[in-house]
DNA sequence: AGCCATGCACCG
DNA sequence: CGGTGCATGGCT
């Protein structure tokens, strides 16, 4: 067939337009307004990669610029850049650097409007109602991804390692790190790790959604339990032989820890949303090949008393051999939207009323009511399935996710309780988490001031 | 006007 | 009686 062979000899070339040239091993690249990846070749990846593609492949177009505040030179011009640099209004760029340092610096900093956000998203999620979910991907999900280097670039070790939240550091880029490689894996191999169970159980503040591979979960749709990976016996237990991991947190909650635990960091970037990577080696019990690899994105929460997040998990998990696994090295795990439970959400009808505008711009597209299965991982890395669809309401649509009766039953989620929403890249699996409603309101409490200076988006 | 929490009728 | 689908009303 004709067409399916062009197709083929197209995916086989670069997507980079500077360079085009076939390529057998496609790389991941930034991901494209119809929601697919640029395949490009392994030059190309690296130089994206490496944060280097602009000056690679653009330096010869306009629209290039210099940040006003530290005097780089940011190409505008791009999909590749264009989460580099905000917009100022008083004229000119700054870079996100230099915009995340004026953000942490401002007593109530407003995050950049996401003019510069991904033109594909339906509606500017900077519109979203500051009700009780919002959405966290600050320049919508697709920076995280195609900013790799921005987010990762510049890793600097933490000496921190006394306790959870000093396990974390910020760093450039607004990058949180666990203190050493050996940490990060202490986040999964060592259950009995308090500081695991904290950042677990929000006690630290930090609401985590841990992803792992292999993970172990015992129940159906109708009954339940997960299998609890931080009180369980390691060595007994080859769920934690495969430990890719993603996890997520408040970065309210972290950037208050550090700035209280260190102040020396209090002037290194950050941001409402952070990302960060984490590579270590392990090795499980048993010696097998544990290499673990994890990045994790703060979840922003939106600072106006009722906006809270939460990651959400699961539904059913037929069988343990349909676990998830995060394969791929360097997931990233993007923040998406959140939700405060209501009533009716924690209710025993089992179904959570979706922002719409979440719905529509992070969820897949749906054309029938009845909608379509939704794979997602828990904090444990244990895999539910939600039916996401909707109901006509009045001349719109109202997004619902039914079944997640047992997930919220399991992680123990009550109204007022917070849900919130990621996706693991590059995978694109959706992967939820929560926080509870004491630590929210006990943190409202605690650090109100920054809580609201949290931008909208 | 649109969104969403919740009520409620219908149906099995 | 519980689940499902839709309607309603409050809120922004």
């Amino acid at each position: 067939m004709p067409t399916k062979a062009l197709m083929e000899a197209e995916l086989k070339v670069c997507f980079n337009s500077k360079c085009r040239k076939a390529m057998e091993q496609p790389k991941n690249g930034w991901r494209c307004r119809s929601g697919q990846f640029a395949q490009l070749c392994h030059p190309c990846a690296s130089a994206y990669v490496e944060g280097k593609f602009c000056e690679t492949f653009h330096s010869n177009l306009p629209g290039w610029r210099f940040c006003e505040t530290c005097g780089k030179q940011i190409h505008c011009g791009c999909i590749v850049s264009f989460h580099l640099f905000v917009l100022l209004d008083t004229g000119g760029i700054e870079c996100l650097l230099c915009t995340r340092k004026s953000f942490i610096l401002q007593p109530n900093p407003a995050w950049p409007q996401p003019s510069l956000c991904l033109p594909s998203h339906p509606e500017g999620i900077k519109d979203l109602p500051a009700k009780n979910y919002s959405s966290v991907a600050c320049s919508g999900p697709v920076p995280w991804l195609q900013a790799p280097k921005l987010f990762n670039g510049s890793s600097i070790m933490s000496e921190r390692q006394a306790n959870a939240s000093s396990e974390i550091d910020v760093l450039d880029s607004s990058h949180i790190r666990l203190a050493d490689q050996r940490s990060a894996c202490s986040l999964n191999f060592e259950r009995n790790d308090n500081s695991v169970e904290r950042l677990l159980s929000g006690s630290t503040g930090l609401s985590c959604g841990l992803v792992k591979g292999n993970p172990v979960v015992h129940g159906d749709h109708n009954n339940s339990s997960i299998h609890d990976s931080h009180h369980s016996n390691s060595k007994s237990d080859p769920s934690f032989q495969n430990t890719d991991v993603a996890l997520v947190y408040s970065s309210y909650t972290s950037v208050n820890k550090i700035d209280n635990a260190n102040n020396n960091t209090a002037t290194t970037r950050r941001s409402p949303t952070m990302s960060t990577t984490f590579n270590g080696n392990g090795s499980s019990h048993n010696g097998l090949d544990t290499s673990t690899n994890l990045k994790v994105c703060c979840v922003n929460v939106k600072g106006d008393g009722q906006g809270r997040s939460q990651l959400l998990t699961q539904y059913s998990s037929p069988t343990t051999d349909q676990l998830p696994r995060i394969p791929e090295v360097n997931c990233v795990l993007t923040p998406l939207f959140e939700k405060t439970l209501s009533a009716s959400d924690a209710g025993k009808i089992g179904r959570l009323v979706l922002p719409k505008k979440c719905a529509e711009a992070y969820l897949p597209q749906i054309s029938h009511s009845e909608g379509l299965p939704l794979e997602v991982l828990d904090a444990k890395g244990n895999k539910w399935v939600f039916q996401f669809r909707f109901w006509p309401n009045n001349n719109s649509r109202m997004y619902v996710l039914e079944g997640i009766t047992p997930c919220l039953q399991a992680l123990q989620l009550h109204a007022g309780d917070i849900v919130t929403f990621g996706r693991l890249e590059p995978e694109g699996k959706l992967v939820v988490g929560c926080r509870k409603a004491s630590i929210s309101s006990s943190l409202d409490q605690v650090y109100p001031r920054l809580i609201c200076s949290y931008p909208e988006f």
